[in-house]
DNA sequence: AGAAACAGCGTATGGGTTGAACAGTTTCAT
DNA sequence: ATGAAACTGTTCAACCCATACGCTGTTTCT
C-alpha cells in the first residue's frame, strides 16, 4: 500500500516506465532517456568502460552528481543502457519457417547485435533478464520453439543453450578480430607459446598452432556449433 | 636479439614461470605468487571487486606501489589470478570411458569449479586462453574428443560450444542460488513482472512465471543442455 | 671499496562513484 | 496571494582505485 517500486532491483522499474512522479518543483533538465542515449553513443565509439557518469554528465553540461537525481547507481545505469542497446528481437525471427530457421536466425541475431556493439560482451550480467526488451528475446525464442512441440521447461533450456553459444561465439569473434588487426603481436605470442606447449606436453594444441589450422574462417565455425545444437534439440524431438 | 619478453599480452610471461631475471638489489620482500594467493583468497571471500592492488598491498604489509614491482598492471594480476584460481583439469577427465562421458565430466567440472568460485564468472575474458592452465583445460577437452574421431577442427567448435554451456550455465545457476538465499526481492519483482509480461504481451514468460516452471530442479537443466549438445556432435559423428 | 642495480616508500595525479548540505525554482494548498 | 513543500542542480567532500616519479637505502657484482 506504500511505496510500490522501493527495493526492486537497480533498472528494472525505469526499464518498464516506471519513473518516479513529480508533482512540483523545476522540470528536469535531463531526462533518463537522453542519459541513457548518450552512454549508448559512448559506448559506441569508445567502448564500454567510456560509459561513466562523469563523462555522460560533462556531455550533457551537467555536473556529475546531478546523475543521481535520475539514476541510483552506476549499475542502474548500465542495465538502462544495455536494455536500450539491445533493442527488440527483430520480428522476422518469430515468422521463420520452423523452430530450426527460427533458432538460426535468433542466435545470428545476437552475434549481429554483438558484431554491432562489442560492448555488450563486457556488460555484466547481475542476474535473469528483467527488462522488457531482453524479455523481449527470450519470449521471441519461445515463440520460435513452439513449432517444435517441446515443453516450456525444455523451451527454456533451448533457450539457455541458445544464448550461451551466441554469447560465446560472438566473443571469439571479436578477440580473432582483434588479434588479426594487430599481427604483430599475434606473432609474438606464437612464437613465445608454441614452444612451451610443446614441452608442457599439450600435443593438440601444439599441432593446432603449427598447423595454422585454427585460422579457419569463423563463419564455418558459427555454423559448426549451432548445427550441433539444432542436431541436438531434434533429437530430442524425435524421442518425444 | 634483445628483451624477448617485451610487448607480450598481461600475464603471459608471468604465467609460464618467466620472470625477470634479478642480479643484484636487496632480495624481493614478497613473491608474484604470494601476491596471486592473497588475490585468490580475497576474490574467495569477498567477491570478484575485492582483488584490487592496495587491498593485496595492504594485507600483505606493503605500500600499494610495491606491487608494480612484480606486476605490470591490474590486468596482469587479474590474468594471473584467474589462471592459479582454474588451476590444472582434474585428471579423471582425459581417463573417462569415451568421448561423451568425457564431454560430460569436463563441463560437470568446469561448473564445479564456478560453484566453488563464482568470482570466476566476472572475470573479464580479454582474449583466447593462453596460460598454461586454462590451455591445459583445452588440451584435455581435446584429448578427450580424440575417441570421437572428429577432426582438430570440429574438435575445437566443440570446445566452444562446451565452454559457452558451461559459463552460461553456471551464471545461471549462481544467480538463482542468489535469488534464493533472498526470497523478499525475488518475490516483490514476480509481482512487479508480471502483470506487466501480460500487458506486454509476452504470454509464454508469463505462463512460466505463473505456473512456477521455473522453479524446477536445476540439475535437470544441466543435464538437459548437455544431452542436446552430446546428441548433436553424435549425429555429426555418425555422418562421418 | 666503489658502482650499479634494484627494492620499497612517499608523494602526487587523475579518474571514478557516491554522499551531504545548500540555494534556487516551481507548484500545491491555504 | 502567499507560504510551505517538493524537487531541481550545484558545490564540497569523502573515498577507492590505478599509475607515475623520484628518493633512499640495500645488496651484489666488479
Amino acid at each position: 500500500m506504500s511505496d510500490e517500486p522501493a527495493q526492486l532491483p537497480p533498472g528494472l522499474a525505469l526499464s518498464w516506465g516506471v519513473l518516479p512522479v513529480q508533482r512540483r518543483g523545476p522540470k528536469p533538465a535531463l531526462s533518463v532517456d537522453q542519459i541513457v542515449a548518450t552512454g549508448i553513443e559512448f559506448g559506441d565509439s569508445q567502448g564500454f568502460e567510456a560509459i561513466s557518469l562523469q563523462k555522460i554528465a560533462a556531455h550533457l553540461g551537467v555536473s556529475t552528481n546531478a546523475m543521481y537525481r535520475y539514476v541510483r547507481s552506476k549499475d542502474e545505469l548500465i542495465v538502462l543502457v544495455a536494455e536500450k542497446a539491445w533493442g527488440r528481437a527483430p520480428d522476422h525471427i518469430a515468422a521463420s519457417p520452423g523452430w530450426r530457421a527460427g533458432g538460426r536466425a535468433w542466435v545470428k541475431a545476437q552475434v549481429d547485435r554483438y558484431a554491432e556493439r562489442p560492448w555488450l560482451l563486457d556488460v555484466p550480467i547481475l542476474g535473469a533478464p528483467v527488462t522488457p526488451n531482453l524479455l523481449h528475446w527470450v519470449e521471441t525464442l519461445l515463440v520460435v520453439m513452439d513449432d517444435s512441440g517441446l515443453n516450456q521447461h525444455d523451451a527454456l533450456g533451448c533457450a539457455v543453450l541458445f544464448d550461451g553459444y551466441a554469447r560465446s561465439y560472438a566473443n571469439l569473434a571479436r578477440q580473432l578480430a582483434a588479434s588479426d588487426s594487430m599481427p604483430v603481436e599475434s606473432a609474438a605470442v606464437g612464437e613465445f607459446l608454441v614452444p612451451r606447449l610443446k614441452s608442457a606436453g599439450y600435443d593438440r594444441l601444439f599441432a593446432m598452432y603449427t598447423n595454422h589450422e585454427y585460422e579457419d574462417t569463423l563463419d564455418d565455425d558459427f555454423d559448426f556449433g549451432l548445427d550441433r545444437i539444432l542436431d541436438g534439440i531434434q533429437v530430442l524431438i524425435d524421442r518425444r
